[in-house]
RNA sequence: GCCCCCGUCGACUAGCGGCCCAGGUCACGGCCCUUUCAAGGCCGUAGCGCGGGUUCGAAUCCCGCCGGGGGCACCA
């Protein structure tokens, strides 16, 4: 049998990374085993719709690198559907009216088990079960009755859902009983916590995908960390793109117990990926990044920068801040530069007139300089650094003052001087 | 209150009775390299929630406790 899955959000608000890491384990599962992967909002509680979410929701999903098989479906289609089954359950007797609406009868006694692909095998006694309402008395179906009926119809094979969701799979599986269908493997995936043990929220940093595509990560990067987040393949393995992950992914290994977001281990991940882009791509990367963020500068000259900064940032957001003065004026700050009036001097000398201007070439002209002043290059170059970008820590001093070019170089060290 | 789930270094995890005086990755500390910062290399600190069992032997199995989370809607 065909392995098929749904992600099935509802619009009540922007999605956050514990239910994209949700959806995440449903598409690798999917495609990991040639299955199909559908898109289902479950938007039967109008009241409580939020008109931006299923756009968000997709936007997100795509963003990460994911798809879905067909079109995306509403649930509230399917209430014509819903309303007719319950006639049907309330003839069969399985199902009765109360108050204009209709009640699923459940069964008093024995329990309602499953063996869940994460957690094993779970029992319910089956006098927790209360008589749940499925139709509304407005006429819609509520979310445990069309849920399962749409995973029937969809003929749904896998559930894998948040754990949230426990609760709620004895009735599931009732109403499916009731319906006379082989019910699909549920599958329950631990939450995703913040860093103080609490369910994820606002306060513990980035929640929404957007906000971590706005800080500068990298759909492969961040699809790679999230997928680790309750699953991994051996305990050994930590870097694993987006093909391999679906290559290797399997529900027996995800784990039961609850995650935390690490963001620091997110950021070093983000980094080992943008180090391994070929240099070509990083630089597309980096274009697109800022100019999806409003920066207007030179494509040509992002571009020159890029190599300068692939080994040393690790989000893509860190590159204003780090290679900025290569798009705009800087200020040196006399105390940083103190003592370093020699230097200066000396570098706008050897720069003036200097041939060819490269980085090779200046590199050499800085270190005769510096050991002709009996400095180390260490405190030699700092105050040039300071002077040229404005600050103690940048990219590499030579391939930036090539990068600057003769006069803005110059002029900055001129400035400094001052 | 009742029901369900979870509990290995600070974080993510490997471990499914002996291979573990517990391994990998991030973070942290030290050293090396070095024009700053990174990157890279080497080394290191740090953990099986507690108490009982079972067993020749338990992180691994059982029971209790404690701690954390979720659910008990004409919400999803």
């Amino acid at each position: 049998m065909t392995v098929r899955v749904r992600m099935a959000p509802s619009p009540t608000g922007f999605l956050h990374i514990g239910g994209i890491r949700t959806f995440l384990f449903n598409w690798l599962f999917a495609r990991g085993r040639g299955g199909e992967c559908l898109l289902r909002i479950e938007n039967t509680d109008t009241s409580r719709e939020v008109a931006e979410a299923t756009e968000q929701i997709q936007r997100s999903l795509q963003w990460l690198g994911t798809d879905w098989d067909g079109p995306v479906t509403f649930q509230l289609d399917a209430m014509e559907r819903c309303g007719g089954l319950a006639r049907q359950l309330v003839e069969e007797g399985k199902a009765y009216e109360d108050e204009g609406a209709i009640r699923f009868r459940m069964p008093d006694e024995g329990v309602t088990a499953w063996d869940d692909a994460v957690l094993g095998r779970i029992e319910v006694p089956n006098a927790q079960l209360e008589d749940l309402v499925i139709v509304r008395s407005d006429g819609r179906a509520t979310y445990n009755f069309a849920n399962p009926v749409e995973d029937m119809d969809e003929r749904i094979t896998d559930v894998i859902r948040g754990r949230d969701h426990i609760s709620n799979t004895p009735k599931q599986l009732q109403i499916l009983q009731a319906l006379g269908h082989e019910p699909p493997v549920y599958a329950h995936v631990p939450d995703v916590l913040g860093n103080d043990g609490k369910k994820l929220s606002k306060r513990h940093g980035a929640t929404s995908i957007d906000e971590f595509r706005t800080a500068g990560y990298i759909p492969s990067a961040l699809m790679n960390f999230l997928a680790l987040l309750g699953w991994a393949p051996d305990g050994e393995t930590t870097v694993m793109p987006p093909e391999e992950l679906v290559r290797r992914f399997s529900l027996d290994r995800v784990g039961a117990s609850p995650a935390t977001l690490d963001y620091e281990k997110l950021d070093w991940m983000n980094g080992v990926y943008l180090r391994a882009m070929r240099p070509e791509e990083y630089a597309d990367a980096l274009v697109s990044y800022l100019r999806e963020q409003g920066y207007d500068w030179p494509e040509d000259r992002v571009r020159a920068a890029a190599p300068l900064v692939q080994d040393k940032i690790e989000r893509l957001g860190q590159f204003p801040g780090f290679a900025g003065f290569l798009f705009g004026p800087v200020e040196s700050d006399a105390v940083q530069l103190d003592g370093g009036g020699e230097m200066l001097a000396g570098a706008e000398e050897a720069l003036a007139a200097l041939e060819p201007f490269t980085a090779q070439a200046i590199e050499q002209a800085l270190r005769q300089l510096a050991d002709r002043l009996g400095q180390k290059p260490r405190q030699a170059f700092q105050p040039i650094r300071i002077a040229v970008t404005g600050s103690k820590v940048s990219p590499g001093l030579f391939e930036s003052i090539e990068l600057l070019g003769r006069d803005e170089a110059l002029a900055r060290i001129r400035a400094a001087r001052a």
